[in-house]
DNA sequence: CTGTTAGCGCGTTCAA
DNA sequence: TTGAACGCGCTAACAG
């Protein structure tokens, strides 16, 4: 039924050894590693993975935990992961956790136990325990968001000198009154960015933000309309929105569009990009996130660990960039990548 | 180092084989069954996959190969895969082949010698050849392409019939030179979706249409941009455009927005639906694809042959969604399902 | 440089 | 119902 090793080596008349070295390009004389070849050929061998990955104990698939899946930024870091991982002969198996800490866990008791090579986990919460595959020893990166409390590497993006720099440019912009529209509680970035707004208006004004002009909703395009719609329902509404990323910044667009509001009579400032489409005729004002450079750079600290390098575990932060029409490309914290 | 069945067998006072009864389901009588489950719990046991697999010679990966996991269409499509998929217990391994046949059979390889319990495909040209899977008795289901050629379950939208009512749709809004910018010839959707629009023109005009009018290029939004350059500098320009999937129609959009002339000025069919945002107030004319339907049938269609049903080759067409402002939505060739 | 041998951890016979 | 023993296909030792 299943050609193995020992059926090439029988064809090839050399020992299952020496197939297996030529497969694991080991030295072997070129006459017997060709008549392997051809054998291996004619009988249709391919090698049986999980074999291989028993009797070495290694794996060369890298488990990506992403908190969404549909979402463009998480699909671009994603791409970038496979493009570095797939470099070195690994393959990614894709993880939805749909912001979900219980289905998170779930997933990680299948990479553990699968076993994996290494995890590259986007946080589902700050309270995420990383704790199964620790003790499991199997290497873990962190990216987007920090899981507090496990001491593993870890690639995230300047979110609080980005909203800071991101709210700014809507004051400076002549807004005077700017709501928030972030994330949950739960979710590290979501926080960031919310103390980031609160940050430069403090510096600007001297004083806290109306507490009311803060909505914390679900990372959805639902999430950002409802919010929006609770914005506008002020006493006093705002008359910019800072929203915390695309999916937010699309339903807090929608909103203002059903009311004819859209910028500039509305400011908005979409951190974390949106969707293609359409931006500069609309003046929405966007705070870009390094979503290929924090793949790119999560996949290749998880990679050296994998290759088993030993150092504490390290911290980086990426810049930020945001795009305005009027004053073209700023970058905060840091530099630009080709 | 790693705690095996044989360590909670010893803690536990009873054989290996016990515990593995246990963890497979199988009638222990239940003060033992509590004695392992204890046992494992307190050694921190985790069932070794890798084992288990090459005893069983099964797995539970699907691999799923996508010619662009950055595109919404087929992110959507993979979120909906995997949803069906983990339900029953399988993990999905993301292959991004980037429309590429060369690293389209290289992933089929590393599949095949995983080997994983079936591929749903994508396939990157309609000569894709899925011998590899085949011959090693891998299922493989094909969706949004067939793969001509190769006898597999394939479920599909209905390219022909969607392109022929989205133009159409343009020519009852008066438009009367529409241009076509569509994909590569080796790709199905492509060449479908090109057919359509000729076979709306020929039955509206009663001949073919210009074929200047029809541009080639790839997926891409940078691809759409150029197509409608070109289209615009023909010296006869076309008042509306047909464009064949979600990145050509960006490119399209963003042409036509840097000339100032978009929507209604230009027709748009945008194909395939658009990323998010602002649909409505532009007036942009859009055919939506099943893409989560499309993902769940696949999965299904694979876990059942997975699970060893033996039919010859299905092929399912969905039906299609146009949506237009004037007429609310349409429906082509099937059911809206809820 | 090559062949022989011995497991990797598990599921599954077969007897008991 | 349970335990002992075998082997899935491969690679790492070792001896030659």
């Amino acid at each position: 039924m299943m050609v193995t090793i020992y059926d090439v080596a029988a064809k090839a008349g050399v020992s299952p050894a020496t197939v297996s070295r030529v497969f694991n390009g080991i030295k072997v004389t070129p006459e017997r590693a060709e008549a392997v070849r051809q054998a291996a050929e004619e009988l249709g061998f391919v090698p049986n993975r999980n074999a291989r990955r028993l009797r070495t104990s290694s794996s060369e698939i890298i488990a990506m935990m992403v908190p969404d899946i549909e979402n463009p930024f998480f699909t671009v870091m994603t791409r970038a992961v496979e493009d570095v991982a797939r470099a070195q002969g690994y393959s990614v198996m894709l993880c939805n956790t749909d912001e979900d800490p219980t289905r998170e866990q779930e997933y990680l008791r299948v990479a553990v136990s699968d076993p994996v090579a290494g995890v590259i986990m986007v946080p589902s919460s700050r309270t995420t325990s990383l704790q199964l595959a620790q003790e499991r020893g199997v290497p873990v990166v962190c990216v987007d968001r920090h899981a507090p409390g496990n001491a593993v590497d870890a690639v995230v993006a300047d979110n609080i000198g980005g909203a800071i720099a991101g709210t700014k440019i809507l004051l400076e912009s002549g807004y005077r009154r700017i709501g928030c529209v972030s994330g949950p509680e739960r979710v590290e970035t979501a926080e960031d960015r919310a103390t980031g707004w609160r940050r430069a208006i403090e510096e600007a004004t001297g004083s806290t933000p109306d507490p009311s002009l803060l909505k914390r909703v679900e990372f959805t395009i639902a999430g950002g309309e409802q919010a929006t719609r609770e914005l506008l329902a002020l006493p006093e509404p705002p008359d910019a929105i800072f929203a915390a990323n695309n999916k937010l910044s699309t339903g807090v667009i929608r909103v203002l569009s059903e009311r004819g509001i859209l910028p500039p009579t509305t400011g908005l400032m979409a951190f974390g990009g949106l969707p293609l489409v359409l931006l500069a005729p609309l003046g929405i004002k966007v705070t870009h996130l390094p979503a290929r450079e924090l793949g790119r750079r999560a996949a290749n600290m998880l990679l050296e660990r994998i290759a088993g390098l030993d150092v504490p575990a390290r911290d980086i932060v990426l810049p930020v960039v945001i795009s305005d029409e009027a004053e073209g490309l700023m970058l905060i914290d840091g530099h630009v990548e080709a």
